[in-house]
RNA sequence: GCGCCUGUAGCUCAGUACGGAUAGAGCAAGGGAUUCCUAAUCCCUAGGUCGCAGGUUCGAAUCCUGCCAGGCGCACCA
């Protein structure tokens, strides 16, 4: 459709200039709320008429006299106040639609796209919030992808932070225990650590002395001081590892990570920092509460100032991010090193280093950044970009996206089921923020875990016929597809009350029923394979000698088939407004409504018992279409596809 | 106090970017459909002062102003 619309778009805009000064943008191209009043619709009569002083209906039928007659479009209307609804041709927008399904009209439009995402600490498991930040990502990454655009996709590793020192402090002060004792933990290591990062964090609540020892951890980590930095390396390392797994459960993968301790090790904090200075981006605060601190004027609330460099010398996180921020534009004059983390298949994911080394490949200098963090860091992502401008980097400041997206919290009912205690204040809210400190979550993989279990129980009631290792191999594409399309159907502004009894929902507006209606799509195919032999090379002669019998269809039929037609040819309209809004709930939405347009189509018209062989052609065109564009929503959604459910 | 966000059906949410034709889904509730391509489905019923009050407009859930309610942010934490 968005080809078809740019093509009449153009069309228009040649008829109409001779007489009016219309941008070929003013000529929306929109959808009237019902299909009886047309395919297409054109508002732009109501602006003309604004301009001309007019009646929108004498312009819109003085315009219709311009335009007509065009070509695809069977009848031109003017609806009663001023709308111009065209009525398209229905066999040739049909076919046209068939011939190019597999040559998208959509181009890239960046030199080399960086996305970041999923940053999570490596201290502990990682939880539902994180995975909605990985879904977000993802499906972000998969559209542009599509679009053709080139990504690169970071995963940022905070290996030398707080966090971590605070299970370091677990280990060492509180387990007694030495790195080959660590090493030696036989249990899931992040949930080993989930546990003990809670209560390290309830041991510096009744024990403020301790604080002492926290801040000569985190010292000793930056100044890579034994034994501490061997541990924090070995805790991050290894849950890393986990979450990397846990993240592949979900179809989420990164081309690489990058870690602070090599942005502290290659003193990209220092590069930043005297470029800052250079252009007097901050100063020394001589006196008020910052005094000794290097500061930076914030934009709009008048004399507040942010501390980028404390009193004691050390930089403060925002600072190491813009330093982070400069470099993935290619602007520090610093680079990383890289070795791979880990192989799978024939993908490599690259780890960042601090020493030169051999056949690494280049990361970073991206023309445009998206960095997909929740809205409460909303502030210092502004900072970061204000960093960029004052270093007078104003294309890039621009080109500096923040994604963000609200927070998955948990609903008290869902505390009840995890029996996770809380204090008497927390229990009058209506729902609870998930926090790594209070050990107030619910484990990413636990939840799959329970998606994975149900699902298998719903496989093994409907086929108890296959293998055991099909069932399981099922039951993980049921369960990814169940929590991306839930972490997806929400609007990003959206906070998520999570709610088990919503989450393994199957039914509905859900992963699985999008999954179910392409299974059955398939398995319309496999059975005409199966049954008639008529396979993929017949379809595809089918395609292209142009044979459609849409005379056949008539009433209801007809309707629905060109509901359905007209429905699908939108999708990639529907991944450009997503990737515009960063709202993938649309493309999410746009999915499920297929979906429902289809099995409502399903229920009434048998494929393979047609009533004669023209009735069976043109349906199978019809639900070969749907098929197509199903395949590739479901593939930008990152939700899998079953052979069998 | 300042800034940002949210308020739509019993519940969970779309629709607000750029005002447009009768405000849509799912869940829950009630009723119905399976000799036939997978019932993880489909159909029907019921359910709405779009937080409140003004304003702009031919036209407002959508834009503007004020108010009410809730959330988040405004660290020498990350």
């Amino acid at each position: 459709m968005l080809r078809y619309k740019n093509s009449l778009r153009k069309k228009l805009h040649d008829k109409l200039k001779v007489k009016h000064s219309l941008s070929l943008e003013d000529l929306e191209i929109g959808y009237p709320p019902q299909a009886k009043f047309g395919d297409l619709a054109l508002t732009f009569p109501f602006e003309l008429a604004k301009k001309m002083k007019a009646e929108p209906r004498k312009v819109a039928q003085e315009i219709v006299q311009l335009i007509s007659p065009l070509e695809g479009v069977e009848k031109i209307e003017v609806a009663v106040p001023g709308y111009i609804n065209l009525f398209l041709d229905k066999r040739s927008f049909f076919s046209q639609q068939l011939l190019t399904l597999d040559t998208p009209s959509l181009s890239p439009q960046e030199e080399h796209i960086i996305v970041e995402h999923t940053n999570i600490n490596p201290n502990k498991a990682a939880h539902i919030g994180h995975l909605r930040n990985a879904c977000l990502g993802d499906t972000l990454v998969r559209c542009l992808k599509y679009k053709d655009e080139k990504v690169e996709v970071q995963n940022y590793v905070d290996d030398t932070g707080v966090q971590v020192g605070d299970v370091v402090f677990g280990f060492m002060d509180m387990e007694k225990k030495k790195l080959s004792d660590i090493a030696k933990i036989k249990e899931k290591f992040d949930y080993y650590c989930w546990d003990l990062y809670r209560r390290v964090a309830a041991y510096f609540e009744k024990n403020p002395e301790a604080q002492e020892r926290r801040s000569e951890i985190l010292k000793k980590i930056e100044e890579r001081e034994k034994p501490e930095v061997e541990l924090a390396h070995h805790i991050s390392r290894r849950i890393l590892k986990s979450h990397l797994q846990t993240m592949d459960r979900i179809g989420v993968s990164y081309d690489l990570l990058p870690c602070e301790s090599d942005i502290l090790g290659l003193k990209f904090w220092e590069k930043a920092f005297s470029l800052l200075k250079a252009q007097k981006a901050v100063y020394l605060a001589s006196s008020g509460p910052n005094q000794d601190c290097w500061v930076m004027e914030t934009e709009d609330e008048g004399q507040k100032e942010k501390v980028i460099v404390r009193s004691d010398g050390t930089v403060t996180y925002v600072g190491k991010d813009i330093a982070y921020q400069l470099w993935k534009f290619g602007l520090l004059g610093r680079d990383f090193y890289y070795e791979p983390f880990i192989k799978k298949d024939d993908k490599t994911i690259w780890i960042t280093a601090s020493a030169p080394q051999k056949d690494s490949p280049q990361f970073g200098r991206g023309s445009q950044v998206y960095n997909v963090i929740d809205i409460r860091q909303a502030y210092l992502q502004k900072i970061v970009v204000q960093g960029l401008k004052s270093l007078k980097y104003f294309k890039q400041a621009a080109k500096s996206i923040h994604f963000s997206y609200e927070m998955v919290a948990l609903s008290q009912k869902s505390l009840e089921e995890l029996n996770l205690e809380i204090s008497e204040e927390d229990k009058e809210r209506s729902f609870l923020e998930v926090s790594g400190r209070k050990g107030l979550g619910i484990k990413a993989d636990d939840l799959l875990d329970r998606l994975e279990e149900k699902a298998l129980a719903e496989v093994e009631k409907r086929n108890p016929e296959f293998t055991e290792s099909q069932k399981t191999s099922i039951a993980r594409q049921i369960s990814c597809g169940a929590l991306r399309y839930f972490m997806l159907k929400y609007a990003r502004n959206s906070i998520i009350v999570f709610d088990f009894d919503e989450a393994l929902n199957f039914e509905g507006e859900t992963g699985p029923y999008l999954q179910y209606t392409l299974v059955r799509l398939n398995s319309i195919f496999r059975k005409l394979e199966e049954r008639e032999s008529f396979g993929e090379k017949d379809l595809q002669d089918l395609i292209s000698s142009g044979e459609i019998p849409l005379e056949m269809l008539s009433g209801e039929e007809l309707t629905r088939f060109w509901d359905l037609v007209l429905y699908a040819s939108q999708f990639e309209e529907e991944v450009l407004h997503s990737i515009h809004s960063l709202e993938f709930s649309h493309l999410a939405k746009f999915a499920f409504n297929l979906c429902q347009k289809f099995n409502a189509y399903y229920h009434l018209y048998s494929i393979l018992g047609a009533e004669n062989s023209q009735f069976k052609q043109i349906r199978i065109l019809t639900i070969y279409h749907i098929k197509e564009v199903l395949g590739k929503a479901f593939s930008l959604l990152g939700i899998p596809l079953p052979e069998r459910m």
